[in-house]
DNA sequence: GAAGAAACCGATTGACGGTCGGTTTTTCAA
DNA sequence: TTGAAAAACCGACCGTCAATCGGTTTCTTC
């Protein structure tokens, strides 16, 4: 929790993310497949993003038979949050300030819908905090 | 709005910045004076880390004389945001999805105080939303 | 007009992401 | 069992960028 650092992802590494989040589980070659109409790519390059976020502790692997199947370790929530932690952390003094003025200023972006399923968040998290004192 | 992309930043640069903000609008020599107790470092990479801010955006500067006055453009608070912001747009299919879920994670850490706090600013939201409508 | 200050102009180094080609290892089927 | 196909593995190269600085030019001021 002392150091939550992430570190930052490139954009390769950031669409194989994606492609393993929207289809699952997946070897180099299939993640390959799919993601070269985008991007024409060799099947190493791939694979070696792979392997990146893998050694990040983004991804993990497991050997079916000779070949590696990645997975993702975290949701697209838990690694935006970790991001949004490590980058808080990087400029600010104190964590909490800072977090807090993030928070108030995307906030103001935020609509009606949006501010709503906030303040229950706030009402749900509060009696957490009741409950455990 | 639709494209808050901000560089990311150095360690030598957040440190200048934090220089800035800590002292206001000082001169390259100034913020090396002060610097160069924690980093034993050249008056030339300082000026330059400068340099690179500026070009940025991240820093405003004017001339005295013939010696550039660098001074903060953005708060802490607006730096934060803004690397939030941009943080979130590089990972996330739909912004206001992951904004809110980056919320909802962080705001489980968030103790009575920041919660009450959060609970106002909501509200002022809302009233502001309110009225223009 | 000369001295000192600061900008300006590269140049270097070290990371790192993206990109592959080639080599080795493994698997599996004929 | 052996040979082809598949995949990992190794290592190289390029581009970008932060950090670092030395040297040169320009500007100010006495």
């Amino acid at each position: 929790m002392t150091n939550p650092s992430v570190p930052p992802l490139g954009d390769l590494e950031i669409a194989v993310l994606e492609d393993i989040w929207r289809f699952g589980s997946s070897d180099a070659k299939t993640v390959h497949a799919r993601v070269k109409h985008s991007r024409s790519i060799a099947l190493n390059t791939v694979q070696s993003a792979l392997e990146r976020l893998f050694r990040k502790g983004i991804l993990q692997r497991e050997k079916i038979s000779h070949a590696y199947e990645y997975s993702a370790g975290l949701s697209r929530r838990e690694l935006v949050r970790k991001l949004v932690e490590s980058t808080v952390h990087r400029v600010a003094g104190t964590q909490s300030d800072a977090l807090l003025s993030a928070f108030v200023d995307l906030a103001v972006q935020a609509d009606d819908d949006q501010l709503k399923r906030l303040e229950e968040l706030i009402a749900r998290r509060r009696a957490e905090l009741d409950e455990s004192r």
